[in-house]
DNA sequence: ATTTCCACTGAACACTTGTTCAAACAATTC
DNA sequence: GAATTGTTTGAACAAGTGTTCAGTGGAAAT
């Protein structure tokens, strides 16, 4: 197999290991033994731990970012649907699984790996914000907000956190759609006249 | 000293070195060097490491339990004041420290430790969600509302965990003050004519 | 056919971990 | 003062960690 498909391997086994039994129990020998593979080749593909740690992160932020990215930069969307695919994307059945939100939040979990993320994601989350605080802005010239932009974009993040955490925790109770559906409401109830579901 | 009071002592070490260090890079030996003990004695007064970490939840869990129930119960006050009171607590600055909330989301973080909380905070969780549930139905009440008395207290979680997730990231970008303030700008535009803010 | 290169293996190493335990200490009781 | 009880210490131990590295295999290049 070409060492670029071997990395991937590596990774996904690394996600899987995280997910079943945290970062702290992720250790390089479950890691080769998820991939089938060796435990010295780990360390053949990734220098070190925390680089394959950092590539894992560098992995899921890179797919969710082209997940919101792609719908953005559509010139045939407006304001209100641009930021309807944002969250469309923050709860994409590829995005929010059970697996990813476990190594999101094994990340937020620790000091050490909180660095890393900033390091890694610092600028994609902020990219995001301010996109969404611009997409705001145009709505508001439109129409009456209780809120300015900067305050929405800010809450609408906590919100994507907020829900994402009870996904994590109690999955029966908090599924992918209800989320969705909580974050449009919020935004229905922000931006008078627009983001009302069809249902 | 007496033995409750080295429990204490104990578990409050376990914090700084939870927030400092993370879950994974709690030692005992850490633990025991923070609290100006020895190694030993740590497994004397908490059976296994395990123990200890659940102690430590245990008592921030029941610390924020107290903090809410106290003003709930107050006959004083009505279902929109108490409400209100819960937001507070969640805010509150004994509660909401940067230590703190990293030992929560260090609980978050980590499957096998997922565990822990749940056992050990799904019943005041539970708790919590049902009495703000009823608060909000009592509100419902007397003014039309735009969302069901369950949903609200579920968005309400929602909006606690993410913004508690945002001030422990990004601290200098979050402050406790904002993060209550955007909860009850959040409230108010659910429940018409109510939680306006005095500002 | 020989060399070169790359992917791969797993034993070995130095180090850290949670836990145990014999010994020391301090306070209280007899 | 002797004995008993409850704390406290830190050395010792087995288990598990990330990393290294000499060696294997096989395919492409010479």
């Amino acid at each position: 197999m070409t060492s670029e498909g071997r990395r991937k391997q590596l990774i996904e086994a690394t996600v899987t290991c995280i997910a079943l039994h945290g970062l702290s129990g992720t250790t390089l020998r479950k890691v080769s033994q998820q991939a089938g593979l060796s435990l010295g080749l780990v360390n053949f593909h990734f220098a070190t731990k925390d680089v394959l740690l950092e590539e894992t992160l560098r992995t899921l932020a890179e797919e969710h970012r082209v997940r919101w990215k792609t719908d953005v930069m559509r010139a045939d969307l407006d304001a209100e649907q641009k930021i309807h695919a944002i969250v469309e994307a923050q709860f994409h059945s590829r995005i929010c699984t059970r697996k990813k939100l476990a190594v999101w939040f094994a990340f937020f979990g620790e000091a050490r790996y909180r660095k890393f993320y900033r390091k890694i994601t610092a600028d994609i989350d902020e990219e995001r914000i301010e996109v969404s605080r611009a997409l705001f802005a145009e709505i508001a010239e439109n129409s009456e907000m209780s809120r300015s932009p900067e305050e929405l974009a800010l809450a609408l993040e906590s919100l994507f956190d907020g829900t994402w955490l009870n996904i994590l925790m109690y999955p029966d109770a908090f599924s992918k759609e209800a989320a969705r559906d909580q974050v449009l409401c919020y935004l229905a109830l922000c931006c008078p006249g627009r983001f009302m579901q069809k249902s």
